[in-house]
DNA sequence: AGGCCGCCTTAACCTGGGTTAAGCCCAGGT
DNA sequence: ACCTGGGCTTAACCCAGGTTAAGGCGGCCT
């Protein structure tokens, strides 16, 4: 077993053999990245996925006025990929890139399908996989609806402190859906409130 | 069969043989609600789901300051339910509540857990509907990031056409994330523009 | 019929965040 | 050592949406 922390990982989500989790190794591939890099560019087949090695992510959308805003931030152990676009067979309309240097375990998501043929672990697994990007987002949806920028800052480093210091605050921003100005504005205001 | 549109409903969405519905139907109960009643309340353990046979319900959640924000508004042939907490296997922290008079068949979550083990077409239907759920949640989180108030009601209406007239105005808004007062005057400027 | 209540609108004023623009600081490249 | 550029801050001004408060208009209940 070559990737043993990023299967535990996965087997924390729903129990997997080490047999298939062998098979799954098999057919991925390893992936360097460097700062900057796309894991994924909108346009692409959302076919392939990745699991991240080593690293920080951003998962981008550039809307039709050409602004971009942060679907979420993923570091070690974590799914990146263009999973609503995989889902319904579109193209991506993500772009996942590396605020670092990284590496990813690169998957085909229709190799997935065949191991997923082979035993039933791996649809419990997606099933899974599903139902806990349901509830990020569903999380999301309620820091929208209920709590300031202010109040979402706060909450951000809360849930993400390992991200402290490895994500420019320009990105922070758009994850949070203002601007780089209004939380520069935030922040200054909080600090002073510390003092 | 006591609920064929229903059935067709659910199996669109993965395919389940009539035999296991027939066993559905018998776990479930049919429930009529008056308006305003309450099929979900804050509170309640989360354990309980239904499948909506006629009117239209919201999906509120009363936050730390008591305002309402609506989650989501579901209609005949769809889930409605705590279905976050319900995966968390938390209480409630949602009410479900009958806009119309209406009717609910109502299933326990550990009775389909009972049919999953009988049938392996549940688990892929649970995973459908765990995709499905992240898809709606994906694309409100994209609205709120790009959008504006006024941009997230025509959409809302471009998606929810058969929602007209039965949904008050101000649970719109609190759909939208914003006030009643503001949505009154989003809507006046609109209809001063078409003229 | 009368009264009330729920729902919506309008208006006046306030505030948080957007926009634009200038400047700062630091890291990297030559 | 210098310049450059990327990332962050600050300031001034603007606008969408929040807040508060007052009315209007049905529909429903007795």
């Amino acid at each position: 077993m070559r990737y043993p922390k990023l299967f535990e990982h996965i087997a924390a989500l729903a129990p997997l053999p080490a047999s298939e989790w062998l098979k799954a190794e098999a057919l991925a591939r390893e992936q360097s990245l460097d700062k900057r890099a796309l894991f994924l560019r909108p346009g692409d087949s959302a076919d392939r996925f990745g699991l991240v090695l080593q690293g920080v992510f951003r998962a981008v959308r550039v809307s039709a006025r050409g602004e971009e805003s942060i679907k979420a931030f993923r570091a070690e152990g974590e799914f990146i990929g263009a999973y609503a676009e995989m889902l319904q067979g579109q193209p991506s309309m993500t772009a996942i890139e590396a605020l670092e240097p990284g590496r990813v375990l690169a998957f085909q998501a229709q190799d997935l399908q065949s191991l997923e043929a082979g035993h039933p672990s791996w649809a419990q697994l997606a099933r899974r996989v599903a139902e806990r990007h349901y509830l990020l987002k569903e999380r999301r949806e309620q820091e929208f609806l209920d709590l300031s920028a202010e109040e979402r800052l706060e909450r951000f480093w809360q849930e993400h402190p390992h991200l402290h210091g490895r994500v420019p605050q320009r990105d922070v921003a758009a994850y949070l859906g203002i601007t780089e100005v209004a939380l520069s504005r935030i922040v200054s205001r909080r600090r002073k409130r510390a003092e």
